[in-house]
DNA sequence: CCGCTTCGTCGAAACGCTTCGACGCCGTTT
DNA sequence: AAACGGCGTCGAAGCGTTTCGACGAAGCGG
């Protein structure tokens, strides 16, 4: 593998020149650029990425860093993935993903403390997250997907919860829904912290509120069969009800499978919302799903870009935005039949 | 951040007493290593990965190149993953997954040239595929997840397709079944050249021939609609089939959706059988999927290995294997109804 | 009791790059 | 005409490791 060095004697010049040819750090006359553009691609040379990094203190690699559980990458994880990796690649840097799950804090701690990345974004961010104290003792530069409690201190960007909600709740409202039933992820996972499921719950009660409407709560196991479940336990607690709005991606298709088994049709005698879903998954349902779409790439775009300007600017500004989901009304929701809007009015 | 030299000043040993006791790579007093561990730990010393890789020419970095395609990562793809971090992990090493789509083919040749990787392990390998050759001519240590066309000269590892064909239509057609319907995915995926498309078709066919039954395949595109498209074609082409197997994880859902929607019952008057699929998904459809269940974490353990042992030993010992997939019987296979058993038995 | 390994340690030279100070040259300014 | 400032280039000093040759101190057989 040829190094600059060969590259220099090539084209007569010292290496230093080359280097400046390369990083664009101090001016070079033309003359001497294409000798040495010449020399590079002849001797097909391309930089070796650790000395760069040793010289430099920078290793042009910027962590995604995404817990990986079994159920897998949804089509939102993946549209991130996607816009941050093309957000990085634009500016001249290399996107890795590390699958650190939640347990191997040592093994974050190592890679945040080598040097080996510039700068970090954390997926799955927990309202009390270890792996951002971990980070920042590291001193990483670093941009969250989603927020902590205590959100002072830190960039981040995240869905806004409550706009969504709140439109996803006078979406259904506006169909003349007066029985709304939010299917919330699993008990444990509310007890975890994990913001979307709270932040959602929250909004989920003050939308209600502000239609003068009764909020009815139900956790779901992340299973088909935790769907059922709660689907179950919906009609348990609210008989009247004729829309489901669901948080639970997974859940979901049990909601589904359960209706249908009752002989209850989707939408005229229930209308079922899925929240923070990709149109492919709300696709695969039968009917399609009216869902409110998460916009997964510009996420990951901007937190890269947030990501970059810390590096740059090492002014500590914090970058905190929320973006909303999309409604896409598909084939899942509808007025509700008659008789029930009649039970509703009185 | 403190470096060898901090530690082996403080425990007044030189630096390259401190390298040994950190690599292994000469033997140590214990008196002596125990002064430098004492140092370190007092330091929070963490070694520079830059200059580590710089001066040993190895990152201890293994990257995972996977294709992101919209349709993101499954819950087989994410077991794969999860195992075979866990094998670079236990190995010391961390690994990487890079998001290169098949267009930035400069991109990975720069990720490849550059140094940064140890070696490499290719997901969703085409039967012709260029990213190999780029990686081959970087000389990068490579084991592919899949098989190219020409398998003699490559390392890899992949699911025994013909196998796991075999003992799905062995199912059926033990349930009873003799018009069973193969479902692959779209005609356009075929032409790219799609192993596992490819090599499933071959093995439908050939199995089908050892019942003396025979084949019907349909392509199908990656959406429920495709599916529900492909079920349609089916029936037009085989109007009294009572089984279907599909490999198109996606299209399922919809032929799951037209055959209730033609008030067909699964599995009485039809079953389905789903190929490579994740518990998770199968469990998604209602009924269950009865499904042929891929060795997700096991095949990214065995990639890794493989991998680890190229870097070792240059000695070019190729490593090649089929791992087959499990049938697990859920709800949505069972014998034929009497009236079609009769058909078939004519 | 002498020469020979073996063990434990040291110093110094890489590894391939960036970056800083210096310097010569030429066109301006006063 | 002397002083000045930019521009383009060079040389050398790092960056934080690993690794190699060397060397003193033990330990050993003869």
């Amino acid at each position: 593998m040829a190094t600059m060095h060969d590259v220099a004697r090539l084209a007569r010049v010292s290496v230093s020149t080359v280097s400046y040819v390369l990083t664009g750090a101090r001016p070079i006359s033309q003359a001497t650029r294409d000798k040495v553009l010449a020399a590079m691609a002849e001797l097909h040379y391309q930089p070796n990425a650790m000395a760069r990094g040793l010289a430099s203190r920078r290793s042009r690699i910027l962590g995604l860093l995404m817990p990986m559980d079994e159920r897998g990458l949804g089509a939102t994880e993946t549209a991130f993935v996607t816009g941050a990796a093309a957000a990085a690649s634009a500016a001249g840097y290399h996107l890795v993903l590390s699958p650190v799950g939640g347990g191997d804090l040592d093994d974050l701690r190592r890679l945040a403390t080598q040097r080996m990345l510039d700068g970090v974004v954390l997926m799955e961010v927990q309202l009390a997250d270890e792996r951002v104290t971990v980070l920042q003792e590291a001193e990483v530069p670093l941009v969250l997907i989603g927020r902590t409690g205590d959100t002072s201190e830190l960039s981040y960007v995240d869905i806004d919860f409550e706009q969504t909600v709140r439109e996803a709740v006078a979406h259904l409202v506006g169909l003349g829904h007066r029985r709304i039933v939010y299917v919330n992820h699993s008990a444990a996972t509310l007890a975890t912290g994990y913001g979307p499921a709270l932040r959602t719950r929250d909004a989920f009660v003050s939308a209600m509120a502000d239609h003068g409407l009764e909020p009815v709560m139900i956790a779901a196991e992340d299973s088909a069969a935790g769907g059922r479940a709660a689907l179950a336990a919906a009609f348990a607690q609210a008989p009247e009800l004729t829309a489901v709005l669901a948080m639970n991606e997974t859940a979901i298709f049990g909601i589904l499978g359960e209706l249908t088994g009752r002989g209850l049709s989707v939408p005229d005698d229930v209308s079922l919302v899925s929240m923070v879903t990709s149109p492919q998954v709300a696709e695969l349902a039968t009917p399609a799903l009216t869902a409110m779409t998460s916009p997964g790439s510009a996420l990951g775009r901007i937190a890269i870009e947030a990501l970059l300007r810390h590096l740059d600017g090492p002014g500590g500004a914090r970058h905190q935005q929320l973006l909303p989901c999309a409604l896409e009304i598909r084939g899942s929701t509808a007025a509700p039949r008659t008789r029930q809007l009649m039970g509703a009015d009185k």
